[in-house]
DNA sequence: TAATCGCCGATTAATGTTGTCGTCGATAAG
DNA sequence: CTTATCGACGACAACATTAATCGGCGATTA
């Protein structure tokens, strides 16, 4: 059980997105090539977080991707909802409708009609990782990023896209 | 991206074995006839719940499972790791040491050498769902069963594995 | 008008999940 | 002591999902 490859891409990906000038977008060969990542995958991910309004697509030559709100206002949890989906890690199958007791008609739709404390606990706990990445924004990501990483890497880094940035 | 249907099979089970008097076990048997599910793979289940030391098996005729040791030091958390193992719903590929900068030798090593800040933030948030979970034992969801079915269907189920327990 | 880009659906290979089968060793009952 | 019953275990099969590719489409720019 685990998050597609795609989580990863995607926050990785976005950071870039970041501190370019307005308007200028960067392409999916840009991104992929930095990365050493698959070009038609990572170009998938990409639609998704289209799809959410996360990043606004550019067509046609020397279009590509920029990030479609501030980078305050989107969270790692936005990402991942929208590569992942929103269906929950535990997907209660309702195996307590199921039960030798559910024999009797009247037990039944009573056991359909109240829910599974099982299940409630579970989600509790998946809201509370939830609430997290809610709290954790790209701007802070960029932050803690300029604290962690070298000025020379962040600088080079920033160098790599402008000079294939697309204005 | 889901959590195996294992999980909700073996807490749905354990809940049987909480009450029932010391020294009895219930069989792989009797519990996927009551929850009406598959015998070979629940019995799967339960083998990891033994290498968890979470249930006690106990072989031949007349044998079965019980709890090895109180419902208040089992925690949904055991269950879910028994069950899916201990690794991180996100699995960190290190993408960002396989970046475009990385190509140098120098900077190559100084990335791997540092931990990636997405990764930090998501088995984080991660920590904080398991935490939830941790704090949730067997002795708890017990009592909350009694306070939420009705007192005739704890009977009803009771009933049905005190005719087949094996003492 | 031709080259470049994102978009989208079909497809594929690899991997993981769900479940079965048959064999083994342990054990209680006859 | 034999036999039927249980859990343990590994092989395997069916199915679903994931990671990735391919090819055609429409938008855009030079
Ligand atoms: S029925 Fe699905 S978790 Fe209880
Ligand atoms: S390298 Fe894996 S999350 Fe950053």
């Amino acid at each position: 059980m685990q998050y597609s490859i795609g989580v990863e891409y995607g926050l990785h990906c976005l950071v870039y997105l970041i501190d370019i000038p307005p308007d200028a977008t960067i392409g999916i060969k840009e991104l992929s090539a930095f990365q050493g990542v698959s070009e038609t995958y990572l170009s998938k991910i990409f639609s998704k977080l289209t799809k959410a309004g996360i990043v606004v697509s550019v067509p046609g030559v020397k279009g590509g991707y920029r990030l479609s709100k501030s980078p305050d206002d989107i969270s790692f949890w936005d990402v991942v909802e929208a590569v992942e989906g929103a269906t929950p890690i535990f997907q209660c199958k309702k195996i307590k409708d199921n039960s030798y007791l559910c024999q009797d008609e009247e037990y039944a739709a009573c056991s359909k009609a109240s829910p599974c404390v099982i299940n409630m606990t579970m989600l509790e706990a998946e809201e509370s990782m939830r609430n997290v990445l809610r709290n954790k924004t790209l701007s802070w990501l960029n932050e803690e990023l300029d604290r962690v990483l070298t000025p020379q890497s962040r600088k080079d880094t920033r160098q790599f896209f402008a000079n294939s940035t697309n204005v």
